[in-house]
DNA sequence: TCTGGGGTCCTAGACCTT
DNA sequence: TCTGAAGGTCTAGGACCC
C-alpha cells in the first residue's frame, strides 16, 4: 500500500486530500510513522524526528496513528490477497508476498500481469486506496520491483533480465543491506550490486561474517530461494515506552517496569502465549541503550513472575543520569507454563479455582472526567447536534472539530471546550461507503 | 524540541556438559 | 584425574525492517 496511515487519513478526511499530511507520534519525542507524498515533497521521510518534520513542513496536518483502523483495512486487503493463493507472507500492515502460483492466479508474466491489475483494481474497489504490485520471480525481487512501482502502479521483472537489472543499483536497494552494512561496503570500495557480485563470496563472508556475506552475495546474483511462508510463529513480545522527559527517580522507574511487565503479560496472554526469557531494555539519558535478560526455569504467563523478574533485572542497571524509554519483553515462548506442567503433575488433585488470564487482570481504574478526556489529533468524533467529524487539534481547554466524513465534501470547523457534553469520540466510518447507506 | 514501537536475525563471548 | 574439542545454551548487543 503508498503511504498506507497517510492514505487512510487522507481518505477518511476529505479536507486532507492532496495536502501533506504527517502522521507519528506529536509528544516532543515523536517520529514520523508515514508520511503523503506530498509532504515527502518538503524532505519529511519516515523515522524522521517530529521536530524536524514540524520545521520542514508546518504547515502540514499532524495526526496520531489509528491502528485499529488500519488494521481493519489491512485485513480486507489481505482477504483479496488470499483469493489469489493459499501462500500469503504478511511483512506489516500494508506489504505482504503472495505466491501467485501456488495459487494457479499466474503461470507466465503475462497471467501475472493480468492478476497484479486485478488486484489493485480490487483494492480500489474493496478500501479506496491505491496499491502498488511488483512481480518477479522471488522474494527479494519482487520487493525491488514494488519499491519501483510506488505510487500507484505495477513493475514487472522479466525473467532473464534479474542480473543485468540489479548491477546498477545502489547497494542499499538489497534487504537487509542497511546504514552500517551500507558504510561498511562503502569503505571496502563497494557501492553497486555488481561490486558485490564482483567482490566474490569469500571476501563478502570475509567482510561481513559468514550469515550476511553469503546471503548478501546470493542475493546480488539475483540468487533467492526463500519460499512465501503463509504461518509465521511469533518469537517475542515486547512492549516499551519512551518518556517525554527522562526519568531520574528510582523509585518511579521501578513503578513503570511494574507496569510494562504488566501490559507485556497482557498481550502475551491474549496471544495464548507464555514465555522462559523475560528481557528488561533500558535507553539512558545519552540514548545508549542495554538489555539485561534472565531465563527463568519454565515458560510463564504469570504477571507476578514476570514483573518480579523485571525488578530483579532493573537491579544490575545502573539508571544515574536518567533513562528515557524503558521496555519489558518476553521470549522463549510456548503455549503452555510452567504452572500448566506443576497442574499436571498434580493429576486427579481435586479441582482446583483457574487461574486463567482474568484472575491476574489490574482493577479497572476509574473513567477520567469529561475534561480529563483526551482528544487525539485525527481521531473521530460525534456532535449530539452537528454529526460526525474529526479532531483537528486541541488545548488550552478546547477541541477543534472538523465537520466531514469519507463520502462527504469538505467539512466545516467548529471548536467547543473540551468538556462540552454534546462531544463524544466516535468510531471511524468505512472508508468506502457502504452500498445502500443514504450519503452524508 | 534529535532519534518510536514492535519485531526478527545474527554474532560473539562466557559457561557448561559430554 | 586432566585436557581438549565440540556443541548447546545463555546473555548482550548490533543491525535491520516496516
Amino acid at each position: 500500500m503508498d503511504a498506507f496511515f497517510a492514505s487512510v487519513e487522507q481518505a477518511s478526511k476529505p479536507s486532507l486530500r492532496g495536502k501533506a499530511v504527517i502522521v507519528g507520534g506529536l509528544g516532543p519525542r515523536g517520529v514520523v510513522a508515514t508520511c503523503s507524498y506530498e509532504a515527502r515533497v518538503f524532505g519529511v521521510h519516515s523515522a524522521m524526528p517530529m521536530g524536524q518534520a514540524r520545521r520542514l513542513a508546518p504547515h502540514a496536518a499532524y495526526l496520531v496513528p489509528r491502528f485499529e483502523l488500519y488494521r481493519s483495512i489491512s485485513e480486507q486487503v489481505m482477504r483479496l490477497l488470499r483469493e489469489l493463493s493459499p501462500l500469503v507472507e504478511p511483512l506489516s500492515l500494508d506489504e505482504a508476498f503472495v505466491d501467485l502460483e501456488a495459487g494457479r492466479a499466474a503461470w507466465d508474466a503475462e497471467s501475472a500481469r493480468l492478476a497484479g491489475t486485478r488486484l489493485r483494481a480490487d483494492i480500489r474497489a474493496v478500501t479506496g486506496l491505491t496499491g502498488s504490485v511488483g512481480l518477479a520471480a522471488s522474494k527479494m525481487l519482487a520487493k525491488i520491483a514494488s519499491e519501483e512501482a510506488k505510487p500507484d502502479g505495477l513493475v514487472l521483472i522479466p525473467p532473464g533480465t534479474e542480473r543485468a537489472m540489479l548491477e546498477p543499483m545502489t547497494v542499499r536497494t538489497l534487504p537487509g543491506v542497511g546504514p552500517a552494512t551500507g558504510d561498511h561496503l562503502r569503505r571496502a570500495g563497494i557501492t553497486t550490486v555488481g561490486e558485490i557480485a564482483e567482490a566474490g563470496e569469500d571476501e563478502l563472508v570475509r567482510l561481513l561474517g559468514k550469515a550476511h556475506g553469503h546471503a548478501l552475495y546470493a542475493m546480488a546474483l539475483a540468487r533467492d530461494e526463500r519460499p512465501v511462508v503463509a504461518e509465521r510463529e511469533t518469537k517475542s513480545v515486547s512492549v516499551e515506552d519512551t518518556y517525554d522527559v527522562d526519568i531520574h527517580d528510582r523509585v518511579r522507574v521501578g513503578v513503570e517496569v511494574g507496569r510494562l511487565a504488566d501490559r507485556c503479560v497482557r498481550r502475551l496472554r491474549a496471544s495464548g502465549l507464555s514465555g522462559r526469557t523475560i528481557v528488561l531494555k533500558v535507553r539512558r539519558y545519552d540514548f545508549s541503550t542495554l538489555t539485561r535478560s534472565e531465563t527463568l526455569r519454565g515458560p510463564t504467563d504469570d504477571p507476578a513472575v514476570v514483573a518480579e523478574a523485571a525488578a530483579r533485572l532493573l537491579d544490575s542497571v545502573d539508571t544515574t543520569g536518567g533513562v528515557r524509554l524503558l521496555g519489558v519483553g518476553v521470549s522463549g515462548l510456548a503455549d503452555y507454563t510452567q504452572e500448566d506442567l506443576f497442574a499436571q503433575a498434580a493429576g486427579d488433585r481435586a479441582e482446583e479455582p483457574d487461574q486463567g488470564p482474568e484472575t491476574a487482570e489490574p482493577v479497572a481504574e476509574p473513567a477520567p472526567s469529561p475534561a480529563e478526556r483526551r482528544w487525539p489529533a485525527g481521531h473521530d468524533v460525534r456532535h449530539a447536534r452537528l454529526g460526525h467529524g474529526w479532531v483537528q487539534g486541541s488545548g488550552l481547554g478546547r477541541v477543534t472539530v472538523r465537520f466531514e466524513t469519507p463520502y462527504s465534501g469538505v467539512g466545516r470547523v467548529r471548536t467547543f471546550p473540551v468538556d462540552d457534553p454534546e462531544l463524544s469520540p466516535a468510531e471511524p466510518l468505512p472508508l468506502v461507503e457502504p452500498v445502500g447507506r443514504p450519503g452524508g
